[in-house]
Formats: C-alpha cells, structure tokens, sequence
DNA sequence: TCATCCAGTTAACAACTGTTCTCCGGAATT
DNA sequence: AATTCCGGAGAACAGTTGTTAACTGGATGA
C-alpha cells in the first residue's frame, strides 16, 4: 500500500499540475517554442524561480505533457482498434469514440498534433516514441483478428501506422469541427469512416 | 509584354526574398510563433525596421511562405498522382518522387509539416486552403481513371484527402530520415509504397 | 523539541523584444 | 533639371525574457 505522501509533496505535485494545466491552456494559441516560463508561472499566480522547482526548461515541461496527452489517449486507441475491422457500423462508432476523446481532451489532442512536428527536438522525439509504442500495441492487437492470418510482422506494422496516422488525422479534424454546428460535425464523422473503411478494404484485399 | 521592373523594385523583391529565405532558415529549429521580426532582419544584415516595408508581422510572413512552399509541391502533387496506381512498379516511382523533392526543398516541406497544425492561426488557415485545392485537384485527376466509374463526387475526395495526407506523412517521414543511412531511407521508401498500395487496393475494391 | 530540508519568494542582471518617429539618399516621375 | 517617392537606417521607448543568488517559513525526521 502506498503510504500517504505528505503534504508536502502533495503541494509540491499539485503546483506541478498546475504548471502544467497553465501551460496546455496557453498552448492553444501559441506553440511550445515560444512558450515563456514566465508566462506560465503568471498564469498559475506563482514566482518566476518557482518553475525551476519542478522543470529544467519549458522543452522539458513539453516532454511532460506528452506523457500526459498520450496518456490519455492510450485507452481509446486499444478500444477504437479492436473495433476497427470492415463493418461499418464498428467503425462509425470507433470515428465517435475519437470524436468524443477529442471534445473530452481538446487541450491534449492539440498539444500532440502541434508539436508532433513542433520546433522542440526533445518533444518531438518523445511522442515519435509514444506513437511508435501505440503502433506496436495496435500491432498485438491486430495479430489477434483472424484476418492478420497469412500477414507478415513488416505488413502488420505497416498497417498500425497506417491506423495511427488516420487516428491524429481524424482527430484533428474533429478539433478543428469543436465549434461548428452539429452537420459538419456529422460531415467529419462521415468522411473519416470512409477512409477508415477504405483502409479496411485494403486489409481485407491485401493478400489477394 | 511585361515592363521590365524598375531596379527599385527590383531590389525590394530581392531584400524581400532574403528575408524570407532568412525566415525559413531560422524555422528549421523553432515554430513560426516564436520567430521574431529582429531575429530575421539581423540574418539578413537589414536594420529592424526595414521589415515592415515587406510584412505587417511575422505572421504575414509566414503565409507569404505557405504560397512559396506549396507551389513548389504543386507540380509534384500532381506527378504523383498520375502515377499511384495499382501497380507496384509506379507506386514505388511516386514514393520515390516524394523523397526528391523533399531532398529538394526539406525547408519547404518542414515549414509546412510544422506549420499545418502551428500556432499560428493565419498560417494554418492559409494551408488548410491550399491543401485543400490539392485535394480537388487531385480528385479531378482522379475522375479521369477509368477506375473512377461509379464513384460519387464526395468519395473521389474522400480518396483525394487521404492521398494528400499520405503524401505529407510519407514527405515528414523522408524528412526525418534526411540524414539517416541509405538503408534507412530505403525501409522508409518501402513502407511508404506498402501503405499507398493497401489504400489504392481498397480504392480498387471500394464499389465491391 | 530541535535541527534539517526544501518549495516558493524577492530582487536584480543583462539581453532581448515589437513599434514609433525622424531622417537619408538614390530611384522614379514630371 | 526639379520634385516627388520610398526602401532602408538610426535612435529611442517601455516591456519582456531566462537565470542567478540569497532568503523565508512551514513541513519533516531525529
């Protein structure tokens, strides 16, 4: 059982945390590169020497984030995969799934498209290996479907990246939908289930 | 016929031309929203103030550069298209179409990749647009195959979004890869072609 | 209870930012 | 030849930045 941490470092975790919300919440306008830690520590209502308590740099805070972000979306992947395969129905409510994992975790969902290819070296490299993670698990999980039978471990890959890509794509869509009206949000649900059953018809053909 | 241009504004485009060349130099380790006015005066040996006879901001600046970067993809985009066919053979010629000019233009195609999901709203606006007439170029590139009887309008740019992703996403991973070995740039080619020829399969068997 | 620890504060630093106004000198126009 | 135009220079502005050092006070552990 963990003991109780004290409340010391339960203060000290919870500034963190705010640090963080503080920088996701400004990260909406602007990218990490130009992310001052003053800015931050302001926003949070803190001293500017406070920051270094808790991050070497704001490029280090981004590293952060990152396991937060992709954190979070670690579950939805696992479920939107396995319910990935031809059937339309399936994947109409695996585009949903994304789409409310979007309007739960705008901030996260932002934060991860904008500096996937962002100015920040370290941060970039963090969530190249996060997604290179998610690819393998997806990877797993599509090694259990009786469809991969005959697959190779190379094609196998290959087609999680393929999924994985389309799920930032689609996701990044419905962000930019978050305040349309209800029919263009549809209209993006639409269009990402097809390229999604498009994928899946290429997978049903692929050892033809 | 075209006066010649006065050597006036001749050397106007031509300091206007140095700083954005300046700018995309800069843009290779740091975001657009982090790029300050100074930063590219002084790159280019032009005092500060000399900016503003050639932008209102760096964000104008910066969709000067969207015009730049994707009219040079332009004529690529449709080469590749014409090309991304069934069949193996082309399609590894298209892939490999994308690895030259991203060795031609890796500014260009960073810019772009960074920027597309940036801080920057302008910016981002004025790639969605471009990318967008692509996408319809594409499409109409696409309802001249024989392969496109019976598909609907809204299907045919389906397809032509998810070709344009792809090609981005195939140009960011060459990117990646610029300074890597031949062996690695090779496995990058061969995935690349693996991915577009699962999504012509599914193009093929779409109205099955 | 007392000494230690440590998250957060205060003050100060040189360096940098975008923007304004005024001016200069050569090209363009008349 | 005389006048207007205009890209660029120069100086100055208030405001911002990251980073340092020394300090404070409450939680922590002996």
């Amino acid at each position: 059982m963990s003991h109780t941490l004290g409340i010391r470092q339960a203060q000290k975790q919870k500034t963190r945390q705010a640090l963080m919300d503080a920088a996701l919440a400004l990260l909406e306008e602007q990218s990490l590169s130009s992310l001052g830690l003053r800015e931050v520590t302001r926003a949070v209502g803190v001293a500017p020497t406070a920051f270094y308590r808790h991050f070497r740099s704001t490029a280090d805070l981004g590293v952060a984030l990152v396991e937060e972000a992709l954190g979070s979306l670690h579950p939805m992947i696992r479920t939107t995969v396995t319910s990935a395969d031809s059937s339309g129905e399936r994947i109409k409510r695996a585009v949903e799934l994304i789409a409310g994992h979007v309007t739960a975790y705008p901030a996260h969902v932002r934060f991860i498209a904008r500096e996937r290819h962002g100015g920040v070296q370290p941060v970039r490299e963090a969530i190249r290996e996060q997604l290179g993670r998610f690819a393998h698990e997806v990877k797993a999980e599509l090694a259990k479907d009786a469809e991969a039978a005959g697959w190779s471990d190379d094609d196998l890959l290959m087609l999680s990246h393929l999924y994985v890509d389309q799920m930032l794509i689609t996701a990044s869509l419905f962000l930019e939908a978050l305040e349309a009206s209800p029919e263009d949000r549809e209209r993006v649900t639409l269009l990402a289930a097809r390229q999604m059953r498009l994928i899946s018809i290429g997978r049903h053909h692929w050892l033809d």
